[in-house]
DNA sequence: AGTGCGACCCGAACGC
DNA sequence: TGCGTTCGGGTCGCAC
């Protein structure tokens, strides 16, 4: 399922395939998928526009266009097509851009989880979902600090913080299990309890997991691939996720599954204490 | 304000 | 060619 190096992977792909053109019309078969405006009015407005380059801010892609950024989050198994005009329509593929060159972007998702907003220009940064955003993962601002900060109040245990987007951008329940174990940190801790050396370990590990990811283009589990028929390869490296019952690599002990806050949860329990 | 939890979805996995 | 139920994933909105 997407998290932030899938985002980075299906961000790149698509860059090679689809900048400056144009969106010549659109068709809306699920119209959910559209958060912000209407429907109606997403179509009227993103009608005619270029799409000129494609950031990443999190896990949104964002599509600069003329006027407005297409802000698209992928959930869970959203993913883009480009498909030659008027072909067949997947089950699952619900918001077709029709482009100048006789091409189709479509958006597939087979859980309908995705969502897009069209911002103007000019408010992208400062209009949610954006807004809500914290730092990205290599902003030279995220230092222990920062986190103590962020983490002094909170009563939730750290597995529940790491997830948050407001503190740190990008780590989902599959990457959060992995910085943890790296970290040598149990998920049930709290937050506000974290020693300064595990706040720098969560830092350092978070680079280097999503790192990492991104080089190998991903992680795979279920059925997420990218366009351009790219796997994610990261889940052949997975250290505790997935991995309930089987050993841990470092000190041989079964890694153990548990919720926190109704999340699954892998760790060891010996090496993270 | 911080926290907890249901809702949103549907294919896969599970239980019988 | 079994069928009904449960689960999970990220985020939002609502209740407390």
């Amino acid at each position: 399922m997407p998290e932030l190096p899938e985002v980075e992977t299906v961000k790149e792909s698509l860059k090679k395939q689809i900048l400056n053109k144009k969106i010549v019309d659109v068709n809306i078969y699920y119209s959910n998928m559209i958060e912000y405006p209407t429907a109606e009015e997403f179509k009227t407005k993103i009608i005619n526009q270029i799409i000129h380059n494609i950031e990443r801010r999190g896990k949104w892609l964002m599509f600069e266009l003329d006027d407005y950024y297409l802000l698209s989050h992928l959930r869970m198994e959203g993913k883009y097509n480009i498909r030659p005009l008027n072909s067949l329509i997947n089950k699952h593929e619900h918001i077709s851009f029709i482009l100048d060159d006789n091409t189709e972007l479509r958006y597939q998702d087979t859980r309908k989880f995705g969502r897009m907003h069209l911002i103007n220009k000019e408010d992208v940064f400062n209009t949610k979902p954006l807004s809500e955003l914290g730092l990205e993962p290599w902003d030279k601002r995220l230092r222990v600090e920062y986190l103590k900060e962020k983490y002094k109040n909170k009563k939730l245990p750290i597995k529940t913080v790491i997830l948050d987007q407001s503190i740190i951008v990008g780590i989902g329940n599959i990457y959060a299990d992995e910085i943890l174990f790296l970290s040598k940190i149990n998920p049930l801790k709290k937050s506000s309890e974290l020693k300064i050396k595990e706040l720098q370990m969560i830092i350092d590990n978070t680079k280097k997991v999503l790192d990492k990811a991104i080089l190998s283009g991903g992680t795979t589990i279920r059925t997420y691939s990218a366009p351009g028929g790219i796997h994610g390869r990261f889940q052949q490296e997975l250290l505790v996720h997935n991995q309930a019952g089987k050993p841990c690599t470092i000190c041989k002990k079964e890694i153990l599954k548990i919720k926190v806050n109704g999340r699954g949860t892998y760790y060891c329990p010996k090496c993270q204490k």
